[in-house]
DNA sequence: TTAGGGTTAG
């Protein structure tokens, strides 16, 4: 087990270039050497998660001479079957054949497995008649494997042909068996049968795990029935059974399909109680889903809760409170917030600053706005075409038309953003009390900078002349 | 950990 455990170390540290196998081979002809010790190098690499590395020891391995063992064949099988690497399992099969190592249950059962995952099922049936004919009548697992198979492509009626067979044989249904019959039928909708199933389940003397209590919450969630899928969740815990973040999170997901953040809330409370560790993503889903619902207030006070379990939101999940602060136009508890970030070394980025500076110009504080872009350019944050919209609008909407139209340059100057909204926002405002001479001027400079008058340029300047006009102004 | 079971769509 030590040499197993060293030799899984070496495989990860060594260099793609260094040639272990090699090396191990050289190694015998100076040593007292057991050829076992390629069979460990196969399962060092498959424990290491390599399974091409394994594939292709075993290759060499059988290329040297020497026979690895039906277990290690099965480890290689295992790692080549998980990755769906059909043709590199059959060549394994074959070989083993080839050098005369007996498959064992777990083999034809891995095998099964590789077949079942294709659609075609006549080549299961095939095999399975090859398997019988070599001696190996299909156990509990390879009845699992095929009746999970079957539920999960809808073909309950042969899934249960097959729980019925079992019986026949004298295999014994077991808690996989079970569950996956479970599942299939919450797939189809059939919630009822599928409790009823459960309760068989119980009354043959079998104790429902995690897992086959969250595939019936799960059934129960995805239908809408909350109120069955919270009973069950009592029932197993006072069953001794501990749900795990699956638990959690399909309940979580459940409520918030129905809309019911609140209900998922309590829950999560009630669950915290009876000390249950709440995962992060589950505190990440509730804190995002109270702020798209805009409860910004509801959200900081979870967070303020969960705060003292630990939990440290991210950068998206305190870009979406400062978002949904900014929305209801609570400036100051965004900047509060923005400012703990900081504090926790979690950089502002664009999402955080477009937020704070669109709020700002939207309650008339388009100064703070500016003095916020200009410590987001400090720290290496270009702004975007929103970021610049939002100032120009601000500061025209606060008749800083000078303030306004010097933004709109730098940004047009700095980061190329040429934004004719921007501007013809400027050209209305100005527009509004403006002489003739002020308007053309502007177009002047503007052109200057760059930016090209569009059709909405031309109204909103034909409107400011016409109003210049109608007042009596001097025409230019 | 030599095999089999529970979320996730468009």
């Amino acid at each position: 087990m030590k040499l197993l455990s060293e030799l899984i170390e070496m495989v990860k540290d060594v260099s793609p270039n260094d040639d272990v196998f090699e090396s191990l081979v050289l190694c015998s002809e100076d040593c007292n050497w057991d050829p076992v010790v390629l069979d460990m190098l196969i399962k060092a690499y498959v424990k290491a998660n390599m399974i091409r590395e394994g594939f292709r020891a075993f290759r060499r391995t059988v290329e040297v001479g020497f026979v690895p063992s039906v277990i290690t064949c099965n480890w290689l099988l295992n790692g080549l079957v998980k990755l769906s690497r059909v043709d590199q399992c059959w060549e394994v099969y074959e070989e083993m054949g080839r050098l005369g190592i007996h498959p064992n249950a777990y083999t034809f059962n891995m095998l099964t497995h590789l077949l079942c995952k294709d659609e075609d099922v006549d080549k299961v049936n095939a095999f399975l008649e090859k398997m019988e004919e070599e001696g190996f009548d299909p156990d509990v697992v390879t009845y699992n494997t095929l009746i999970n198979s079957y539920c999960r492509k809808g073909r309950l009626e042969d899934a249960f042909y097959l729980y019925k067979i079992m019986y026949r044989r004298y295999v014994l249904p077991d808690l996989f068996t079970y569950t996956a019959l479970m599942n299939g039928l919450c797939k189809e909708g059939k919630l009822k049968e599928a409790h009823q199933l459960f309760h068989r389940m119980v009354h043959r003397g079998l104790s429902p795990d995690t897992k086959s209590y969250n595939t019936l919450i799960c059934g129960y969630c995805k239908d809408g029935k909350m109120q069955e899928s919270r009973s069950l969740l009592y029932e197993m815990i006072g069953n001794g059974v501990r749900p795990d973040s699956f638990t959690c999170g399909i309940i979580m997901e459940g409520y918030g399909k129905e809309g019911r953040l609140l209900s998922a809330l309590n829950l999560v409370a009630e669950l915290e109680r009876f000390g249950f560790p709440i995962s992060h993503d589950i505190y990440d889903y509730l804190m995002v889903g109270l702020c798209q619902e805009d409860r910004p207030f509801a959200a900081k006070s979870l967070l303020e809760r969960i705060s003292q379990h630990g939990y440290l939101p991210d950068i998206d999940v305190y870009n979406e409170l400062i978002e949904s602060l900014c929305k209801c136009d609570y400036a100051e508890e965004a900047l509060v917030l923005k400012a703990k970030m900081v504090i926790q070394n979690i950089k502002p980025n664009l999402v955080t600053y477009r937020a704070l500076i669109s709020c700002l110009c939207k309650i008339n504080r388009s100064v703070d706005g500016e003095s916020l872009m200009e410590e987001m350019v400090k720290s290496g944050v270009p702004p975007d075409l929103a970021v610049c919209r939002a100032l120009i609008n601000g500061y025209c909407k606060e008749r800083d038309i000078y303030k306004a139209e010097s933004l709109l340059g730098f940004f047009a100057k700095e980061f190329q953003i040429f934004d004719t909204g921007s501007y013809n926002a400027l050209v209305k405002a100005l527009s509004e009390n403006a002489d003739v001479a002020t308007l053309i001027d502007l177009q002047d400079r503007m052109q200057k900078v760059g930016f090209a008058p569009n059709s909405l340029t031309c109204k909103f300047v034909i409107h400011g002349l016409w109003k210049a006009y109608s007042t009596g102004q001097k025409e230019a």
